[in-house]
DNA sequence: CTGGGGACGGGGCCC
DNA sequence: CGGGCCCCGTCCCCA
């Protein structure tokens, strides 16, 4: 570390960007500081050109933001300008600009190809993408994607895990948004007639929308936040037809507003989700599994804490959580050590004081061999002083000691080789490891300048190169494959039987 | 620095 | 499909 980094750290503010997305919407709805004007068959949209260049790989090239761009500057390059799209449909547009102030595609599904060639056009690669998916996925059985569709899953595999197909196909897609394709080669491709049913003012995008919306991430004030991942699993029609159904977005609250989620659940928005496949925290990126799961989490974003004790007025994010709470006033422990008179609240709390009874201390310190009982303690223990003592005690027995134990395979022995090293994604994050810092990964992770699919793709590429590119069984957190595959190491040798 | 309790968030399972 | 319940991993705090 260079003299000039010594210290240096992450002071992460995970709203921010939410923030200042929202206010540049609101700006762009109110007109202010607007130094672009796109325009499509008559409808007028007031627009920053900063924002479109950063979402749109043609107004990059156009305004010259990109390097070697051929750049018109001519009639756009300066001062307040009009941009004519017409090749462009209103409605498209409409989505399109929304997609690049929100972060969120609301679009009908009848009109997600217009959208999607859009896109095309327009070089936002991660919506054309998207949408692609969708088509290309619902095409197969009904109508043929004549845009040349690239199937994120070519080999049609179905049988294979799920999960892992999923993370095969969310990289895809991410690569792809990584690498747009020129748009200007893409343009001739696309011939979009004009439809004079289109023709409504722009400013009625979304009340449009709302009328027979489709929230393309989901439903209701929610719907913003749930990036749907691509996946295998191709909407089937009833999803579409659900999605045809869905309840306005209405004025979108672009800023994650807290109760949010508890406007959608009383305001009988959007009822039903697009799926259960994994969804993308449009925050902090993560990749959330299962069902109804994600509105929770973004609970972790916005401080809603919408449970509250009636005893003592402490408000909780989640009702389990609310539920185990209450057991303080009732003073009910249901779980009560069978050695001694100890009783507990939560269940695992029970199993980390049956260890003490037991004398297990599976958890063994790959450096210096010393052993706890609780692998929290271990981590810690390895952050703290990173292991000074390497190698001055004798290693306890095996893994097969406790073969119950998932971190012996972590933490055991084997590990001494990756201990204390950082994987190359943890060392472009973090100048310094400290349990602060640590405290923090995600949000440091989504607050540093590297993009996340980058990351993600030098974290794996460089991991999965040895490890077959086979993930674990288990769901995986993307968020925290970078300082993740560390652990990966052992456990794909173990799940894929190596 | 360690042991222990508690809190919090994520995922699986089930209804 | 949505949510409840439960378990797990991790972190924080305190002694």
């Amino acid at each position: 570390m260079s003299p000039g980094e010594d210290g240096l750290i992450g002071i992460p503010f995970p709203e921010h960007s939410s923030e200042l997305l929202s206010r540049l919407n609101a700006q762009r709805r109110s007109g202010l500081l607007c130094d672009l004007t796109l325009t499509s068959r008559g409808a007028r949209y007031p627009t920053h050109r900063s924002v479109m260049a950063a979402v749109s790989l043609y107004f990059r090239q156009l305004f010259g933001a990109e390097e070697g761009a051929e750049g018109t500057e001519g009639s756009v390059g300066t001062g307040c300008s009009v941009c004519q799209l017409d090749c462009v449909s209103p409605d498209a547009l409409d989505a399109l600009l929304e997609f690049a102030y929100t972060a969120t595609l609301t679009i009908r599904s009848s009109g997600m190809r217009e959208v999607m060639e859009g896109a095309q056009l327009l070089g936002i690669q991660c919506v054309a993408d998207a949408c692609r998916h969708i088509l290309g996925e619902a095409g197969e059985a009904g109508e043929a994607a004549e845009e040349v569709p690239r199937p994120l899953d070519e080999d049609g595999h179905r049988a294979a895990s799920r999960r892992k197909q999923d993370r095969r196909n969310v990289a895809k897609a991410w690569r792809n948004t990584q690498t747009p394709e020129p748009v200007r080669q893409q343009i001739s491709e696309y011939e979009m007639p004009a439809s004079p049913e289109h023709q409504e003012h722009p400013q009625n995008g979304a009340s449009r929308a709302s009328q027979q919306g489709v929230l393309l991430n989901g439903s209701g004030p929610s719907a913003h936040w749930s990036h749907p991942l691509p996946s295998e699993e191709p909407p089937s029609e009833d999803e579409e037809e659900e999605s045809r159904s869905m309840q306005p977005v209405s004025s979108l609250p672009h800023s994650l507003p807290p109760q949010a989620e508890s406007v959608r659940a009383v305001g009988g928005g959007g009822r039903k989700r697009k799926s259960q496949t994994p969804q993308q925290c449009p925050v902090c990126q993560k990749i959330i599994h299962g069902a109804g799961k994600l509105p929770r989490h973004m609970r972790t974003h916005t401080g809603e804490k919408p449970f509250q004790c009636v005893a003592c007025g402490v408000r909780f994010t989640r009702n389990d959580k609310l539920k185990i709470h209450m057991r303080k006033h009732t003073g009910e422990r249901p779980y009560p050590c069978p050695s001694c008179p100890a009783r507990f609240l939560h269940s695992y709390d029970l199993k980390n004081h049956l260890s003490l009874h037991s004398g297990d201390r599976p958890y063994e310190c790959p450096l210096c061999h010393k052993a706890f009982a609780r692998e929290d303690h271990l981590q810690r223990h390895r952050k703290g002083h990173s292991c000074l003592e390497f190698r001055t005690r004798r290693p306890r027995k095996g893994p097969e000691e406790h073969p119950s134990s998932p971190a012996q395979l972590q933490h055991g022995p084997l590990r001494l080789t990756t201990a204390s090293a950082s994987s190359a994604a943890g060392q472009l994050l973090f100048q310094q490891d400290s349990p602060g810092v640590a405290a923090h990964r995600p949000t440091l992770l989504e607050s540093s300048g590297v993009s996340y699919p980058s990351l993600l793709w030098r974290a794996m590429e460089g991991h999965h190169r040895a490890a077959g590119m086979e993930e674990r069984e288990s769901g995986i957190s993307l968020t925290h494959v970078a300082w993740e595959e560390e652990e990966e190491d052992e456990e794909d040798i173990e799940e894929e039987g190596l």
